[in-house]
DNA sequence: CTATTGTCAATTGTCGACAATTGACAAAAT
DNA sequence: ATTTTGTCAATTGTCGACAATTGACAATAG
């Protein structure tokens, strides 16, 4: 009959702001999170600030320095291209247990998915485009069936977008970024496992050449 | 010359208490934790033992809920199957990396552990047993040089400990445990990828096979 | 006897305060 | 000029306190 009332949970509002901060890159890299500040910005004492940062801690948006205080971690190229190549072996693996549980459903979701993609193509933002494009990727996740996989591909995300902001802007070819998700839509209608695996592996080691070298050549000159 | 002073950090020491206490199955899944008296028995106020609580909170060990506390996580059936499943996931893809990269060095120490493995079969207690299982494969994970693939190996093991703790005890035959350690070893000497994949395969689906159903006759009869 | 309501101790969420430590800057020494 | 030492404001780590909420138990009504 009625909906539950809005739970505040103070820290993980603050949390959120936080994690949205850092990976939107308003907060940069090795920045620190100055408690008293944000306290005063949120309006709340330092207690709930902390046990954000603390939250965001093992979550390695953040690290703390002990009597230093928290810092933003720091993004390496080599962190990116760990990320990069851990995604594929989740992805990949993600495909292995979709292709057998996935339904028409599911093969609907995905390709509304991609065409919102081409919409976005013709007129939306760049954010707009990461943002429809890291859903599909989320999307063919969820159909594995397994949380556990989900959680450690939204950990990556975050670092993804992390990764982007920091970067400031990508050059992207919205057509293309569209296009390559339709063979790996047809594998998965036609079940054809192996052809599954290396339209995924394509489609993210090419984000991955295209990401990293330019977050490289960006820390080069400081 | 010298090595730095002992940093107490007040914080991680509790958290990794607490986070002992529950993967060794002292603290029972859906406990509360009584910040009052946790803050008591280790001799501090309450604020480091919320902060220790949040950050294991997103590592996902306890759980909060809002005006009632913290309370250790519950694991189900399907998430420890999950677990498994992913952990196939995650070191088949390591294995793929390692094999490139591997080597004397590396398949020695791979080798010694295989032997400790043996040692401890003769006389080792189930404990350092499974402790000795999981450092091979940590290792292996490790030789794929990619940081963040072994740190959701290490969350995986994490949850893996305190699922065996909660069975209690495990039915292991320590020869055998032993033994199907070498095909993967013999496979990575011989860098055949694919017998490497199924050696693996099969090692960590007999381990699921193992723990798994042993878990869900537990919770039928509580 | 069962169900509802009222009461209260136990516990959490949040706060402000204080001591300890850090990093920066200035002063002094080489 | 460079290095060392001394000083100090800014910041963190920790604490104890208080109000708000919860869950349980007793009292009451049907």
């Amino acid at each position: 009959m009625f909906s539950p009332v809005e739970t505040t949970d103070l820290v993980q509002q603050i949390a959120r702001q936080i994690s949205d901060a850092i990976v939107s890159g308003r907060f940069k890299p090795a920045e620190r999170l100055n408690e008293l500040r944000l306290s005063q910005e949120f309006g709340t004492s330092r207690a709930p600030v902390r046990e954000a940062a603390r939250l965001l801690e093992s979550q390695g948006l953040v690290v703390s320095s002990p009597r230093r205080g928290f810092f933003v971690r720091t993004l390496s190229a080599k962190d990116l291209d760990d990320i990069y190549e851990l995604r594929i072996g989740l992805e990949l693996h993600a495909a292995d247990l979709a292709i057998q549980k996935i339904g028409d459903a599911e093969l609907t979701a995905l390709e509304a998915q991609i065409q919102n993609l081409y919409d976005l193509a013709e007129a939306g933002s760049i954010e707009e485009r990461i943002s429809a494009d890291s859903s599909f990727h989320r999307m063919l996740c969820s159909f594995s069936g397994n949380d556990r996989l989900l959680k450690a591909f939204d950990d990556l995300a975050t670092d993804m977008r992390a990764g982007i902001a920091l970067i400031g802007t990508i050059y992207d070819d919205p057509y293309r970024m569209a296009e390559t998700h339709v063979p790996i839509l047809e594998a998965l209608k036609k079940k054809d496992r192996q052809g599954l695996r290396e339209a995924l592996h394509f489609h993210i080691a090419a984000a991955r050449d295209q990401i990293v070298p330019l977050f490289e050549s960006l820390n080069k000159t400081p």
